[in-house]
DNA sequence: GCGACTCTGCGTACGGTGTACAAGCGCCTA
DNA sequence: TAGGCGCTTGTACACCGTACGCAGAGTCGC
């Protein structure tokens, strides 16, 4: 995306052709698999003809994000997509292979969401924050993408690749060999990943206890409140640093000020190990 | 579970007197509420009478985990558990009240297996990296973890929640205020949550094409073998810095060392920005 | 023009899931 | 020994993912 010189793309097109030949080979040698499954982003791109195509995967894709938004992942069976689309429930594995491919297209259109900053000259703080506040505020959005990235192993689609990509060239030229640039990224991406994912699971905890919490006066305790199912643990008064974290802790938005102190750690970390 | 001077135990005793407060009046509160769910610890706890035990808790969080290590969590199912104990299916829900106990109960179990320092005196950063490395094993020895958490939305339970006891009272003392020594834990444990995430992600997808590329000719190159369900990606020339990384990428054992290298970041930073 | 043939869309069916419910068995107490 | 009660169990229901076979439309060869 950014640097485009001769030089470069030369080696890219060698990059790509190794990796041609590599897939070529391993697909030579599948082909006495009996499933030779084809990736669903194949598909997606092959645009075999599809003479009167009455769905897309985009529609497949909205019509599921809609679903796991109001009523939880759980909520997204064929069926219940179907209906939505307008379609009879077979109908979809016209164009996905299993529901597998149903969250794959899931994941990538809600990645899709987020925006790359185009500069490439900006400094690799300045991306790496932009891609962590992104990727909380998104996960935020469809808490269903924490459970879905977990239940599908190999959760990489196009939109996430070019994240990835935009990621990685935002901090190439800056002297790193290849290994310590995914480093970084790896980094980053882990601390992000796992920070959203318990701030998501906090939240949906606080959300089911929600119906049960109705009517409570407004002055109770919010840390407490927000933690109701740890009440029985805290009361057996075997967790007293806990308790006192509970009881005495000050902060008003806890998730957005532990990320985004924990986040700044992560940088100042990678910048004082690497020199960047 | 340190320090036990009078003092300390008399705050202690007054902030477990608040939280028991707080919980009756919720529970005051939550009586007009037709389902009173317990929580399964309290029943574990409870230790009701149990005339003629026929199984335990203990014994129904190691069938699923013995099933959840051999075939994945989805073969954990009611009927699958009951055969494995040789119970009637509908026999477990006496002792749980439905399945999300069940991975509650193996959540716990499984972070049992991880042993806590009893020595208080050691330097935070040695309790920090002991929690990481026996987190990351453990989830890699128990890939399910990772689904098993992100699915069930309170995932606290006694034994994580004595690690993450452990791990505050080694950080206290150090003159931090509570909202930091959270934030310390909860970075850290963004961190390794995250990372082992994505461990876990890339060996069950390399797993899972294990079937595809056996008989591969051993010096191929591991990079590319093991995430073979990028390949078509790559090849489409658009992820230029991702594809140089896969051919150019020199390290062996990818994970460890990423896993290492972004855990000293981590702490590294914690301690310049904290100063401990 | 027209039959044959391929491909798309759809309804049904099968084996699986979690769990509500009521009946039966066995132990404990009176 | 009889009564009662609680544990255990089998059945049943609604739902799931998806394999399979059938109806219809569009396309090509003669």
């Amino acid at each position: 995306m950014a640097r485009q010189d001769p030089a470069d793309k030369a080696r890219s097109d060698a990059i790509r052709q190794r990796i041609l030949e590599w897939r070529d080979a391993q697909e030579g040698r599948a082909a006495s698999d009996t499933r030779q499954k084809k990736f669903i982003w194949d598909r997606v791109e092959g645009a075999t003809r599809v003479p009167r195509a009455t769905l897309t995967h985009d529609q497949i894709a909205r019509a599921g994000i809609e679903i796991a938004d109001a009523a939880g992942l759980d909520a997204v069976s064929m069926r219940s997509l179907a209906k939505r689309l307008g379609v009879a429930t077979m109908g979809i594995y016209r164009y996905v292979a299993g529901k597998e491919d149903v969250f794959e297209l899931m994941l990538d259109a809600a990645y899709g969401e987020i925006s790359l900053l185009e500069e490439a000259a900006t400094h690799w703080r300045v991306t790496a924050r932009a891609f962590a506040d992104q990727s909380r505020s998104l996960c935020l959005r469809h808490p269903w993408l924490i459970e879905v990235t977990a239940r599908i192993p190999h959760a990489i689609t196009p939109n996430m690749m070019g994240i990835a990509e935009h990621w990685l060239a935002s901090i190439d030229g800056l002297g790193l060999d290849v290994d310590s640039m995914m480093a970084v990224f790896t980094t980053v991406n882990s601390f992000v990943r796992g920070a959203t994912a318990g701030e998501v699971a906090q939240r949906e905890a606080s959300r089911q206890e929600g119906s049960r919490r109705a009517g409570l006066a407004p002055d109770q305790d919010a840390r407490i409140a927000a933690a109701p199912h740890v009440l029985y643990l805290m009361g057996t008064g075997r967790y007293p640093t806990m308790s006192r974290y509970i009881l005495e802790g000050s902060n008003e938005d806890d998730a957005q000020w532990q990320f985004e102190f924990g986040l700044e750690c992560v940088l100042d970390g990678i910048a004082a190990r690497l020199g960047i």
